[in-house]
DNA sequence: ATTTGTCTACCTACTAATAGGTAGGTATCT
DNA sequence: AGATACCTACCTATTAGTAGGTAGACAAAT
């Protein structure tokens, strides 16, 4: 692996165990067993950094995004949370949350590439619901967008709020949210 | 009002507005035209503040659940809601998502206290839903634990997802909690 | 074939600023 | 006299970042 590809990595392991302020660049190189002064040959500052890992995110679900394309929404779905299932796993938050927290502390330029990524994976999650729910296959009222908007933020916190109540709790809600979305409950639809 | 007091106040809005590894006892004594000192005297490390401030919040959600004790589940379930609908209001995130962030970074004593306050929280929205359901207001499927685990993972992280998205939709993502909570949809309730 | 220059990826050695925290002194009030 | 609430003055560690040097790979020019 090359040492650029890794320092992103280091970091945004980091990023996501610690938060954006808990981490220097003296970490990622004693982790690589190189000096600081190297890591900001690959980025010269700790923004530019932070912009790459961002990056990183927005190829990674565009990249999830085109592999599960044929699939039946569910299946779609299960792919997004497979995102966050891989990071409960690993004790590790969403990125999304991690930066939200140190949004006003961090450089404009990793802000806007935050928003970015926040507006790409929650349309991503639009058009699955969507298109899930003209499939027949999910059942929720109001606009795709906003019920895209409840399962992100369930989905973000959870892993938070899990590391303090047990992993457990994470199944519990990951469970409720697929079950609630497939009508498990046997729910009729509403007039409106 | 008394320094201790000033000083949980503005470590608390640091701590909310740009997490816990963002902000230093400089900050709050600048803010008070003291010097970094005479902080270390009310609280002699940070993470004594730390846990003060979470012990504030342990008070003021005992007070809440108390005042709001003889209403209505609805009422009560909109007295839990105003917390966080204050919090957006001043662009804040809520204390338990900005302390998940960097768990792992605070005191042990941190830990602890974050999560009894999680455990308060989490056993009145549960008893709230609960009451709620019994009295006929609320309808939803499943135990009214993993019910609450739900609506507060949707509130915490709407506060940090909104700091990106805009606030527009925090109220859609409040306005869906209760008209699901509601039944607004006219739902039949499931067998199970 | 060997010299030359350029590039990559590191290095040593440093900086200014800030962090959390401490020792010990002082003014004021009871 | 003793407690309270501040102060000055300091400490050590760490932070992000910089200046300038070097070893090795590779390609073109001699």
């Amino acid at each position: 692996m090359d040492t650029r590809a890794a320092i992103i990595h280091i970091g945004d392991t980091l990023l996501r165990e610690r938060g954006y302020n808990a981490f220097s660049f003296t970490d990622i190189s004693r982790e690589l067993d190189i000096k600081n002064a190297s890591v900001h040959y690959h980025f010269p500052t700790k923004a530019s950094l932070g912009v790459a890992i961002i990056s990183e995110y927005e190829k990674a679900f565009e990249d999830l995004r085109k592999e599960s394309a044929g699939a039946p929404a569910l299946a779609k779905l299960r792919t997004f949370l497979k995102v966050y299932i891989a990071a409960r796993g690993q004790n590790k938050i969403c990125l999304v949350g991690s930066l939200a927290t140190d949004l006003y502390t961090v450089d404009e330029a990793m802000q806007q590439a935050l928003g970015r990524l926040v507006r790409q994976i929650l349309s991503w999650l639009t058009a699955i619901l969507e298109e899930g729910r003209s499939e027949g296959m999910f059942f929720f009222s109001g606009s795709a967008r906003t019920k895209a908007l409840l399962v992100i933020t369930n989905m973000m916190a959870a892993l938070q709020l899990t590391r303090v109540t047990g992993k457990k709790d994470f199944q519990e809600i990951k469970g409720a949210i697929i079950a609630d979305l497939i009508g498990s409950g046997k729910r009729i639809k509403q007039k409106n």
